[in-house]
DNA sequence: TTGTACGCGTTATCAG
DNA sequence: CTGATAACGCGTACAA
């Protein structure tokens, strides 16, 4: 398809190994006749050369590419992961090629067992695997691994936000208002940040009602019907699709409860329902795990553990609600 | 890293070729006796081989990756065509990298620079170039190319909603709440969908003011200004951001005008304002383009340019106004 | 300063 | 039925 290094060796008469030398530009290059680098730099220029890099990752054992697993990228929040990731990445080199896990978990372990075949240079996921061993049980030890938004006993880089510092927050904003008893919709507790969250929903507050299942909206639906008609003052979830459901069904049934949850819905300005979010600063946690993963392809001395803070926004509707 | 046939070539006193032949399970390992077949998937198995995808790709000159080139992937509904797309490939055994071109004609020249030389059996592309020669002045003539969401002169395999008839759908729920006047906020002229769209608008309503702008929310916002007291009736958006920033700006100045645009922003029956939206069948574009850039790569005789049909939904508000 | 030769792990051709 | 052997395109000791 395009022009090899044979063909530029032939073409100048040099060999290939010259021709290599120049082209790569490393500093083996700086031993090289000017009159040569010139003739071969021409040759490449008009032949239109371009590296195969397949060719040389094979040989050099590195793709200069990574990859993202998270259980689907639809979700507005794992986009706009996915999207950051790639620009940090594509800056520095690196590609990155997706996977939905689709909250698989034999899925999960069989991109986990595909991907180091296809040759990639490190791997950040979103895991369902809770476990080092299931992580890993594929991946050969070598293989630089970042968890993001998930803390898996074990394994050594992984960055998250401050869970419970961030529910707190939310919390002592609904406690501002007021708030004793509340329902509690939560994704699966397996997963780390469902569980923590949850969990500390549960320390502040009377739960009246409490609904778990997979963190789609779909749940966040089920989960304001499984309320019933109990005493509840505030609906707390664990993730912004649980959030935009229960949102869906409590509005659709004409009630507007105090709605708290992890990175609320885009928009939350302009409902009337009173919304408070805890937002996680996504583009760090994405250039964070960039760092971690590419930072252990340099052998980089790191902190393997990161934590990034947590900010609390709410709508104008809870604003009145707060004052002040 | 791991096992390569040679390992097993000597493990079992045999040759790479027999390996080879057992082990990728074609037509030839039909005439491979029993005994040795077995000894050799033994082994495999106990060594625990994996193919090296990389080296086989070299050889065989194909990938099984395809790359999807988009202005922002996290757009949620690049998001969503993204995590269609990759599921359909991943059941075919492909894999997707992601490239962001950040509407950066530089940037997406780049990647097209790129990608072919990282070795990619296809490309699935929302183009910001808008002629052949720009988008395939650096790919190799043989990849297959498959245009999403824009219709480009001379590219063969292109894949579109049907634009006209979804915007004068649109054109038509805003005539029947007796709509005259409309302020028309776009994305750039240049793009295919935007220009299609504002203009079936103009040829449908009087247009009093005219807004274009990069195709983002803070367009949509400015769009918004940009009507000051001018007597608009509706408010019409060429796509999903600048109608989800029109809508931002215009609640926040106490209005309630009616909206219409394209793939209207999620959750739009919790809002008071009405809105109409023309929504494309997003996994059928992608499992469109999908099925056009594999099937090129198996030479299959298909029609090139698939046009798809979009659907017009309503929230309640708009309803109203609508009547039954 | 440059060329030769080998290896990366596969697939494919051609003898035997 | 099986085994050498030659690619694929590139990097790099080692030799000249």
């Amino acid at each position: 398809v395009s022009a090899t290094l044979a063909d530029i060796a032939k073409d100048t008469n040099t060999s290939i190994s010259t021709v290599s030398r120049v082209l790569t530009g490393a500093p083996a290059s700086a031993r090289i006749s000017p009159s040569t680098r010139q003739k071969v730099m021409d040759a490449a220029q008009r032949l239109g050369y371009r590296p195969n890099l397949l060719a040389r990752s094979l040989r050099t054992r590195k793709t200069h590419t990574l990859a993202l697993i998270v259980s689907d990228i639809a979700n507005p929040w794992f986009g706009m992961m996915a999207s950051a990731m790639e620009q940090a990445l594509h800056q520095r080199g690196y590609s990155l090629v997706v996977c939905n896990s689709c909250e698989d978990a034999e899925l999960e372990q069989e991109y986990l067992r595909m991907l180091p075949q296809k040759g990639i240079d490190g791997l950040i996921v979103v895991p369902l695997a809770t476990t080092c061993e299931q992580l890993q049980r594929h991946l050969p030890t070598e293989l630089p691994v970042v968890v993001v938004d998930r803390l898996v006993e074990g394994m050594e880089y992984s960055i998250i936000s401050d869970q419970q510092g961030g529910a707190v927050s939310l919390c002592e904003e609904l406690s501002r208002i007021k708030v004793r008893k509340v329902a509690v919709i939560s994704g699966p507790h397996e997963v780390f940040t469902h569980r923590l969250r949850a969990q500390t929903f549960r320390g502040h507050f009377e739960v009246v009602a409490e609904h778990e299942g997979p963190a789609q909206l779909e749940t966040g639906r089920a989960g304001w019907e499984a309320i019933g008609n109990r005493p509840v003052e505030a609906v707390m979830c664990t993730n912004n699709l649980l959030g935009q459901g229960a949102l869906e069904a409590m509005t659709r049934a004409g009630k507007q409860l105090p709605i708290a949850c992890f990175d609320g819905p885009a928009m939350m300005d302009l409902l009337p329902t009173p919304i408070v979010s805890c937002v996680q600063d996504v583009e760090r946690l994405a250039n964070g795990a960039v760092e971690l993963a590419l930072g252990q392809l340099q052998e980089k001395q790191m902190d393997g553990r990161l934590v990034m803070p947590t900010r609390v926004v709410w709508n104008e509707a809870f604003g009145r609600l707060r004052g002040k």
